[in-house]
DNA sequence: TAGATTGTTAATCGATTAACAATC
DNA sequence: TAGATTGTTAATCGATTAACAATC
């Protein structure tokens, strides 16, 4: 079948899809099955079988899935076949430990501007690309010219819903928010939250009394 | 009604819940409503309701909920109420960053050792509480001695799955893992993931071509 | 009392799974 | 051919929502 509203739950299973083929890749298979890969990623085959039903045909029958073949119809389903370039806002400890990480490019990203309040944070290089931090003020302007569309905000909680909106004013239209706090951004807009407290408290109901 | 297998997507959302009523506590408020629950966090008012409704009566018809009681309520639901010891292996960048974070102290967590493998991360202080980095080789003997459940694993993907096993075989319930990889272990044990580039990845497809 | 909001029910909506014909 | 695995259907399962009696 074509593409037609896809289930967001279905988009977001296919990034670990994807992180799934690449470690085979790597490990220098050619072919796996909805059977190896739900295995592996703790998922039903029928589940992962149906995910990709939505999109097209993948497989073989009898044989299974070219593991290089379907990574790269997965990267372009999910349109990181492209660089997206990222503005950062935040540049204490986290700010700098997603500055300094690698893993970034090669899965479709690129930080391409880091901004930050403090004065002893702007105009020092930072991350693996030595980027000079800049002052938050310059964050919409810099969105806006360089059509950026990707941010993540790095900042602490209190900031974050004030960066978020001059993101999403400047045209920002995705937001990756490591700040402890719901945001409030038009429904056009997506946002994914990373919080490791809420990560950490998602798993303590289910663990035994001390 | 009382507690008879909640669904674990509820568990999910409750963390959530809690940190909007921490908020509603700083602004100084008394009385919330589901409606203005749903309203800040984007999820309707009976989803609220229905929710909390698996756990007991926190309410009152007419007037919402007193914020402090429902804030203690889900924290002992959670069993956040408590402090829970929790290991740190990784060193790095991110797991710098993760050991000066000060927001795990005061909602439940409490980083009592950090591990890495490297010889130029052992035996230097790490963290809010310059806690001495210990060598990954000592990681199962201190769980076992403190009887912790909790680990973070902020490890390269190659050594996650290592260190995971390490974890669960010394008495690990309930792992925040950082590193980019599925980890496989018993269903007694919980793994919450933390990927960047996951969650970039989820919202790419939404976004128009550039 | 009048207005507001809960807790709960029943209906709706959506996601997962089992099963199998198709076919490599 | 025999064995394996896909893509898809239909059934099952589970989650969300709308609505409202209860009641503060």
């Amino acid at each position: 079948m074509a593409k037609r509203m896809i289930p967001d739950i279905v988009i977001g299973r296919l990034p670990v899809y994807l992180r799934a083929l690449g470690f085979l890749i790597a490990e220098g298979r050619q072919i796996t099955s909805s059977q190896e890969l739900g295995d592996r990623l703790g998922i039903s085959s029928a589940q992962i079988r149906k995910d990709l039903s939505h999109f097209g045909e993948f497989g073989k029958q009898g044989t299974g899935y070219d593991i290089n073949f379907l990574y790269e119809q997965l990267r372009t389903i999910l349109k990181v076949n492209k660089m997206w370039d990222v503005v950062l806002v935040g540049a204490g400890n986290l700010g700098k430990a997603i500055a300094d990480y690698g893993g970034f490019k090669g899965k479709g990203f690129h930080i391409q501007a880091i901004f930050d309040n403090k004065e002893d944070k702007v105009g020092k290089p930072m991350g693996i690309d030595n980027l000079v931090v800049q002052p938050t003020s310059e964050l919409g302007e810099t969105i806006k010219s360089r059509g950026i569309m990707v941010g993540i905000i790095a900042t602490p909680a209190e900031e974050a819903q004030a960066v978020a909106r001059t993101m999403v004013d400047a045209g920002v239209k995705a937001i990756l928010n490591y700040a402890p706090i719901t945001l409030t951004v038009p429904s056009n807009v997506r946002v994914q939250y990373i919080d490791p407290v809420v990560g950490l408290q998602r798993m303590t109901y289910y663990l035994p009394e001390k």
